[in-house]
DNA sequence: AACTTATTAAGAATTAATCTTACTTAATAA
DNA sequence: TTATTAAGTAAGATTAATTCTTAATAAGTT
């Protein structure tokens, strides 16, 4: 049987993820690995907390402290990273391919798109004296067409 | 004698926030007018608290709950925004422009820098389905050269 | 099997931000 | 100028996300 792009993504994933454990001799644990799993499944942007509720529906044990620590493990590595919006609660997510957000102010939805152009351009040449550019996202701001009515 | 562009700028703000006031019902106090005033010289996208520290070195009674609550009355308004980066800590930013954010992940500085073009090219048609866009803010991470020594 | 990290539990600590209440002050409108 | 009412102050409590503590257990890795 021939597995999903989703499934072959994961496997790429799960493959990063124990060369990341074997060079930084981190280990390559149960939760962490589900807690990799929900996030790549995830496409909500959901919350630590969220994360949490969700691997324990299949884990019960996990606790909410590891939780957060193998999410700030995953953003040390770049397996996840923190997407910012208008709030005080992190939301993260799980696709380290460049892409931007668009975030409802209404529902507070995060949609992710791709944008080439905007990754591919060039930036103006004073960023680039500026230092070393390691990310490069767009937050696009306002009110989806659902809350519009 | 004439003014510097920076009280130009800053009598136009307060002419524009009292309007706002006139409209809104809204009092237009001293403390208002001096968080304003600090937004405005700020270059350094400061918190909440530290807008507060600088007001009180000249309005020694000014409260952080006032300072709170003035700085969520001017983001209601348009007069001052949150600043996005991936701390646990607001930082404020007063320049309604539109501008771009680069932040320097080990010095956690913010610079702002104008990007004309990425202002007025047109987005992807698929965002323009998505809803109404208020706007549209760039962010760049990395290493300032400071701190790349 | 030995070594070492990670996890758990349970609770405490932090910290930004907001709210409460009662009182006072001051901006605005009549 | 006075009346009205929003805003500010003080002091403390609250909320909520996140992190830390300690001690015991579990489980990867070598």
């Amino acid at each position: 049987m021939e597995s999903s792009g989703q499934n072959r993504s994961f496997e790429d994933k799960i493959r990063l993820f124990r060369n990341i454990c074997e060079k930084e001799g981190l280990k390559l644990t149960h939760q962490r690995l589900e807690i990799l799993r929900e996030l790549d499944k995830a496409t909500d942007h959901p919350s630590a907390e969220t994360i949490h509720m969700r691997v324990q529906a299949r884990m019960p044990t996990i606790s909410l402290d590891t939780t957060y620590r193998t999410l700030s493990t995953f953003e040390r590595y770049g397996l996840a990273s923190k997407v910012q919006v208008h709030e005080d609660r992190a939301r993260f997510c799980g696709d380290p391919s460049p892409h931007h957000h668009l975030y409802c102010k209404a529902c507070r939805e995060i949609v992710d798109f791709p944008w080439d152009d905007l990754d591919g351009v060039n930036l103006p040449t004073e960023i680039a004296k500026w230092g070393h550019i390691t990310s490069k996202t767009l937050i696009l701001e306002g009110t989806c067409n659902k809350c519009l009515k």
